[in-house]
DNA sequence: TTGTATGCGTTATCAA
DNA sequence: TTGATAACGCATACAA
């Protein structure tokens, strides 16, 4: 192979390496004109210093990974793109971890990540996690971490979430304000912190209106489309909920299946409410009402506490929380008759 | 920094670097008890192999770039989600790089990735594309790269694409089959390859059925959700077609608000169709007529094609073209009255 | 089967 | 302002 590397560029400009790398790097002194000489043949070259040898002196990769449990998530997607573009405008690449909710998977992302191959790592963890207690093995040595959303309550490190509770809480409320008696919770995983916060909100909303709480409306789903969509109808026909509050956006769309396949009228039947940062919430039969999360900003935010853990080298595992506001938007999907 | 490395697991174990290191590769002649004492001893010690350096070494980084035009976009995801996996089973893992469909920071993109930082790449290629030679430029130097849906037609690589022309066809025929005498087609970019495919089969089919072709049926619409709530509703008010195709999903998305906004009614006054791989398709209002295609396959195959140049490190340039089939699903956007 | 020595491409230290 | 040199952590050719 041929490939130019800063050796030959040295040879092609009678220069020392040494020189070239001043030329790539910022703060070194190095005579302008020089500086300019190189930059140019290193263009016409294509010229670029070689990033893993770089990275291997330097000890850092100017990378960063992001690990979710989904991917086909209008949630996942946006908040993403948020980091993806503060990363951008920091200097840093981000690689993608999908752990389908898996928690092996995301155990062994994580601890291959710690081969230096990124510098941290920005994370929503996955459904199934009972014994989380991996993240503390590795001591100091652990890459600086920020959850976002889906957190794991007993890691100490810094999170952005968004106001959960208060979100289910009024959702609930809604519901009740529409007229609901017997309102369903619907969760994935209700032990993992997530669902916890939005069921206490969902629990709390129902005393306060002294609707009896009633154990068997709390609907534990699965990750798998046809499981939930037999747990969905058996819960509709069997427990006859005339509300639905959806902990995540995929439930809210199983259950809009269920109702057409049972010949239920949304909102007319049941009313449904659910977390989602669906954009085209507004477009569906009927429109859907959403505690919708400011999905890119929580993002952003994630990356921007990363970067602040990555540039100071301070604070590592000081519990910074950043909360975000999240909205309730009603629509038809939860309107009075 | 007390971090562990080749030479401390070597010490520690009283065996040389070289032993420590073939435990880790695959080939290499060891004898069992020894590796299994090596391994036991790292995982102890929680030591991997160093990235950067086994890279450096090795000059491959197991690293594959993913570039698309946009992230919130049903299709992308679940191609992002295919190529993910089948990286996966590969060892490989996966960058991620979004342009916004801005064409100078995709020649950025894969002018920085030609640094070694990855091994291949798997690309959409942005909307704005004049100039798409600088691909060129890079000569046998050029990572292996291959396209999917969205590619330069003058950029010889392998590619995964989908039967365009023909589902643009059948859509646009479909439209007129249910009734439609004025068919508007939009697009983001009509000079582009994917959108001129599409818009061939649109005019071919108009010309089949023999309905006269009006130039100003094809409109062009922007980036920007504001411009193209204009665009729309002015095309809407103004040319008065009956019928609808849109060459991606979100100017269906568009379409839909627009007519909410002028009451006019789908499909009553105006049946809509477009390429889309939304799996909620069925709850919109009305459910939506789509082209669908498969996206996380499309991901699949394009990521396979990547390995085996990488694995075979020939017919890097042998224009490969895989061609998968979109499915048309007839919904209620489409429905005679 | 294991150890020694060298180099991958770069940057930091030091000297010129 | 520039150049020589060592080191980053690892993997391989070769020797033992």
């Amino acid at each position: 192979m041929d490939s130019i590397n800063i050796k030959k560029l040295a040879e092609a400009l009678n220069l020392s390496t040494s020189t070239i790398s001043r030329a790539f790097r910022d703060n070194s002194d190095i005579n302008d004109v020089t500086k300019a000489r190189i930059l140019s043949k290193a263009k016409e070259l294509n010229y670029q210093p070689n990033h893993y040898a770089s990275n291997l002196r330097e000890q850092k990769s100017k990378t960063i990974a992001v690990i979710v449990p989904e991917l086909a998530n209008n949630y996942f997607s946006q908040a993403i793109h948020g980091i993806e573009r503060v990363a951008r405008e920091n200097g840093y690449h981000i690689l993608i971890y999908v752990t389908d909710d898996d928690y092996k998977k995301e155990v062994n992302f994580i601890r291959h990540l710690h081969n230096g191959r990124a510098d941290g790592i920005v994370m929503s963890v996955s459904g199934e996690a009972n014994d989380h207690n991996y993240l503390n093995k590795f001591g100091a040595k652990r890459l600086p971490l920020v959850f976002f959303d889906r957190i794991y309550e007993d890691i100490d490190t810094p999170r952005v979430i968004t106001n959960d509770y208060n979100s289910s809480f009024l959702a609930t409320e809604h519901l009740i304000e529409q007229g609901c008696k017997r309102v369903a919770y619907l969760v994935v995983n209700k032990s993992l912190s997530i669902g916890k916060t939005r069921m206490q909100g969902y629990i709390d909303a129902l005393a306060k209106h002294q609707v009896p709480f009633e154990e068997n409306l709390i609907v534990d789903c699965s990750n798998s489309y046809e499981e939930n969509s037999t747990i969905i109808k058996n819960a509709l026909t069997q427990l006859k909920p005339d509300g639905i509050f959806t902990s995540v956006e995929r439930l809210a769309f199983a259950t809009y299946y269920a109702c057409y396949d049972l010949n239920l009228n949304i909102p007319k039947d049941l009313k449904v409410i659910s977390f989602s940062s669906l954009e085209i919430a507004p477009l569906l039969n009927p429109s859907l009402t959403t505690i919708t999360q400011p999905a890119a900003e929580i993002g952003e935010q994630a990356a921007k506490l990363l970067f602040t853990i990555l540039d100071d080298h301070a604070d590592k595992n000081e519990s910074n929380e950043v909360v975000l506001e999240s909205k309730i938007i009603k629509r038809n999907s939860t309107k009075k008759d």
